[in-house]
DNA sequence: GTCTATACGATGATAGAC
DNA sequence: GTCTATCATCGTATAGAC
């Protein structure tokens, strides 16, 4: 393997699945312990602390969301494309990381300053590239004239559940929610005449 | 007054309050005890437990639903109709109830056995209403023919963050947001040409 | 109903031996 | 790096005086 095992990325990945299966404040060190086979205070050769854990998810996470619609943003497609490309970005960031997108979506607010604004500063300004190419999408008359943040924010909730309903060993596979999810948001619950 | 002060309502409110902004787990009875004037040991006066008062959010919120998809599920009108209703039915709970919708929706999970499972029996009867008529309309040709559980789970989540939004002193009242969110939902993004 | 006092287990984290 | 032992604090909840 070029990438080793590391007891350090296990503690790590077995903190994010407790958070997301118990939530942050009700996941205990002893309980991560357990988990990873060590006693607690063997844990802190590892890690620094718990809330380490929870940034180092959240950080990730909001890193993957940053960089994707960066490259989006900088294209030369129209804003109906970057559209289809940001709900693709969205079902791609939230299958291939079930567990800490749970976390990052639901327990951020567990983090304590500054890094709680810092992952707040980052989180704005993927949501105002966002807007931007909405509010385009709009002025060119490809989208309906409603306010943009409205649009956004019905669009990132719509789908932070698709996790539930990934099941790529059961037929469920990404491409298959992509059409899905793109044909329910574009033109809606409708059948067209 | 018809309904006079009443000291238990008023922990229950500042409970609920404290679930929706630091999560269930994180709120202390130390720290509702501040909240309402009171010394810990007091609060027991007037509830039995921290998770009571959780409880008896989940279920007002969650009763809520069920009551209102039943009135729907039991008229006569089209598919399409109670559609309409039921998306008006989610905003108005969601915007009435922003505290304890919030609570319902992200902390029910840090409800212990037997409450949880007679909770999220009350919520699959809800959602099994709510599925029906979403194959009722597929079935007519009115809806687009895609999984009902799809599109059941992309419509609740698409509404969950409405309370931000509701704000009925700035002029964004219920009616603009129903009229929003209908358009949204049923024909999509996309503009008709 | 409200208080003071307290029970007592769980919490995140550290010290120091090996 | 892992352990045992321990710390200080906080958690929910109760007993009993007033």
């Amino acid at each position: 393997m070029i990438e080793p095992y590391s007891k350090k990325k296990h503690i790590y990945q077995a903190g994010a699945k407790l958070f997301h299966e118990k939530g942050y404040a009700a996941t205990s060190m002893r309980e991560l312990a357990t988990q990873v086979q060590l006693e607690v205070s063997s844990l802190y050769s590892h890690i620094n602390s718990k809330e380490q854990i929870l940034q180092a998810v959240c950080f990730d996470v909001v890193k993957q969301f940053a960089d994707g619609i960066e490259t989006i943003f900088g294209d030369t497609h129209s804003a109906k494309q970057k559209l289809k490309d940001i709900i693709e970005l969205h079902l791609k960031i939230i299958t291939e990381n079930q567990t800490n997108f749970n976390v990052f979506n639901k327990e951020y607010i567990h983090m304590s300053e500054p890094k709680l604004s810092e992952f707040l500063k980052l989180k704005k300004e993927y949501e105002k590239k966002f807007i931007s190419i909405l509010k385009e999408g709009i002025k060119l008359g490809h989208f309906k004239n409603l306010d943009p943040v409205f649009i956004m924010k019905t669009l990132f909730n719509s789908m932070t559940w698709v996790h539930e309903y990934y099941k790529p060993n059961k037929g469920v596979d990404l491409d298959m929610i992509n059409k899905s999810m793109y044909k329910l948001l574009i033109s809606g619950i409708k059948k067209k005449n």
